[in-house]
DNA sequence: GACCGATGTATCGAACCGATACATCGGTAA
DNA sequence: TTACCGATGTATCGGTTCGATACATCGGTC
């Protein structure tokens, strides 16, 4: 899938930013949905971005810099900055509803980059999530009724477990979507890409 | 991680079984911690259990088979079953404490098999995993308290459910934990593998 | 001045997934 | 009768992702 990707293009979106850093953004951004990523999902995206011409290298900006000259192999710090073509392709990939984005990371991701998606779009992935869980839910519903005498009671209780997961999820759904439709929601933030540069 | 091999050794524990079957049964019994498991995984896991030894292919007992002889490129069914290198290698695995057993999907597979696992290994692994959870869930409390004004109001919510999550998982592992040291739960269960086959 | 943990870039092998192709079977609608 | 369809069933391909690892620099601290 392409979640990496977009993850990526919208945390370029705050500003320039090398390796490093941007796998601490996108950790705290996605943490509550999935492991920190690891560089070796990292590094083949950045450079897949880049030969799409979706982000390119803005070469350390020397300001303030220590003036030592690269001595030994100095592999100095890489510094990626999105491109006109990654700000268009990640409006369209925020506009897209569609399977993946009511999967669990699909969802994930693009519910994370909400503030930027226009009520309409967040309505539909919103929906279409609720209607993936409540599919789930049914599923495990069916194993616990019908399958129970034949399972032991630690697979039984994970069952349970996940049931009242996808219970829980579908309230909260159903909350988020409530609260779209009420207009309790802002419709699409202003960009924050200037933000903190006086 | 060898998560995929843990479970089909401890699936063909229950008898002789086909690719197809096999994902069935491992749909429902890890149904509530992960997306179906696609054949794209199960055909080179299984292929890698067979080059290791661990299992076999049983030969289709033909014994009220449709008498039709292969006429054309019949693609008979591939039955696999458990060898006594896997038996014993899945008894190794299910004794095994350590990083993978308390990592999201680690955890969930040896869950799924705790009718199988002694009260000590139990005990040690609800306790890996709450200490898991709960360093997850001080991150996202950090983050929370932290950088609550520099994230918008959808990365913040998501923050929020992730956070509910975690404290949820903890009391649960807390109850199961509880439940081992009173000994309300079963030593380990008898070998199944001849139930059902009167 | 020796060490150490955080910062930083990068790659490798293995695991895994989604999509796809192909084939058979039972049922059912034309 | 035939034609189709959905469930059953085996199998592979390309591409993504992960975990482990290697290597290098920097700011402290003992």
């Amino acid at each position: 899938m392409a979640t990496l990707e977009f993850a990526v293009l919208g945390i370029l979106h705050e500003g320039p930013m090398h390796g490093y850093e941007l796998r601490k953004q996108l950790t705290t951004k996605l943490g509550a949905i999935r492991a920190a990523i690891s560089y070796g999902s990292l590094y083949p995206t950045l450079r897949r971005l880049q030969a799409a011409g979706l982000i390119a290298e803005a070469g350390e900006t020397p300001a303030t810099d220590t003036a030592v000259p690269p001595l030994t192999s100095r592999r100095g710090r890489v510094v990626y900055k999105i491109t006109a073509d990654g700000k268009e392709r990640f409006g369209e990939m925020l506009a897209r509803t569609g399977p993946e984005t009511w999967e669990d990371a699909g969802f994930g991701v693009h519910f994370a980059f909400f503030a930027r998606t226009d009520r309409a779009t967040r309505l539909r992935i919103l929906e279409g999530r609720r209607r993936k869980v409540e599919e789930r839910r049914e599923g495990l519903r069916e194993v616990l009724s019908r399958a129970a005498e034949r399972l032991d009671a630690y697979t039984l209780e994970l069952q349970r477990h996940g049931l009242e997961a996808c219970e829980r999820e579908v309230r909260w759904l159903e909350e988020l979507i409530a609260n779209e439709r009420s207009g309790q929601t802002p419709e699409v933030t202003p960009p924050q890409e200037s933000l903190g540069r006086p």
